[in-house]
DNA sequence: AGGTTTACCTGTGAGC
DNA sequence: TGCTCACA
DNA sequence: GTAAACC
């Protein structure tokens, strides 16, 4: 599942890669549904041929490839999504959805084994994004804008409110927890039941561990991975996710799961409070 | 309105 | 081993 | 992971 760790890597990886290059076709692969949405594919292809990537940025969990013409390609990899970047004879990348081609005689090869993935081609950015808030590694994520946030909620659990991409875009189920984890807190507390001081850990907690994930180039479960097709490496630094029933590595107490806001939940019962 | 559940799709792994 | 179910 | 449906 790529979250903001994961999906940086991808674009850090993909700049030197892709841009300056030009598409020269796309081609969905399998029966609908393809990851193109508000157009058929033949169109994408046909709006997408001759068009030069100028840049490609990540916002929140999305990556945006602006085009020459004015035009921005965006692209959500959901649960289980992948750009790789290929050459036409590579083998074949399992579950390759749709292939961009490009000028040098390299493809990007949309992989997604639970198709839940989307591609859209827009005029305005921001009319393919979802509701967001501020980048959580940016300058405008701060302790007291996130308190702020905090107190406008009344009775969800403080995990809920970190997976809401409102709150701080890009943070997913596996950095939510690893984040409550390190501010020490109960992710089934209420949200506005934070104390200050518990606010102030909770926000320096996303820092680090976001900043962990992307220099350890994301985590690999079961389906994420680069462009090159390689795992990421941030599971094994992982202190509570996936860890259910393992002892804690710092008071030795058995993680627990329990399911908020329909997501499995992993914490140290002594630990969080 | 905020919060919770369900739908979208396909596979894996655990338990019986 | 095969089937079902929870989970991602 | 996200958006729509449902309390």
């Amino acid at each position: 599942m790529p979250e903001l760790p994961e999906v940086e890597t991808i674009v850090r990886d993909l700049r030197p890669r892709a841009v300056g290059r030009t598409f020269t076709g796309f081609q969905a692969l399998t029966a609908a549904p393809t990851p193109v949405r508000d157009m058929t594919p033949e169109q994408l292809d046909a709006a997408l041929r001759g068009r030069r990537i100028e840049s490609i940025e990540r916002r929140g969990k999305y990556l945006l490839f602006a085009l020459s013409g004015g035009l921005t390609l965006v692209a959500h990899l959901r649960m289980t999504g992948a750009l790789l970047h290929r050459r036409p004879t590579d083998d074949a990348d399992a579950y390759t959805r749709a292939v961009l081609s490009l000028d040098d005689d390299t493809e990007l090869r949309f992989a997604d084994l639970r198709r839940f993935g989307t591609l859209r081609l827009v005029e305005d950015a921001t009319q393919a994004l979802g509701r967001l808030g501020v980048e959580p590694l940016g300058p405008e994520f701060t302790a007291e804008r996130l308190a702020r946030l905090a107190g406008t909620r009344t009775s969800a659990p403080v995990k809920s409110f970190l997976m809401d991409q409102a709150v701080a875009a890009g943070m997913g189920n596996i950095y939510a927890d690893e984040a409550l984890f390190a501010a020490r807190i109960d992710p089934r507390r209420a949200a506005a039941s934070l104390k200050k001081a518990e606010l102030k850990r909770l926000h320096g907690a996303i820092r680090a561990v976001l900043e962990q994930g992307v220099a350890n180039r994301g985590v690999s479960f079961r389906n994420y991975r680069d462009v090159a097709g390689n795992s990421g490496s941030n599971q094994y630094f992982v202190a509570v996710f996936r860890r259910t029933g393992q002892p804690c590595d710092v008071c030795g107490m058995a993680i627990e799961r329990v399911k908020l806001g329909g997501r499995s939940t992993h914490f140290c019962p002594r630990c969080q409070r």
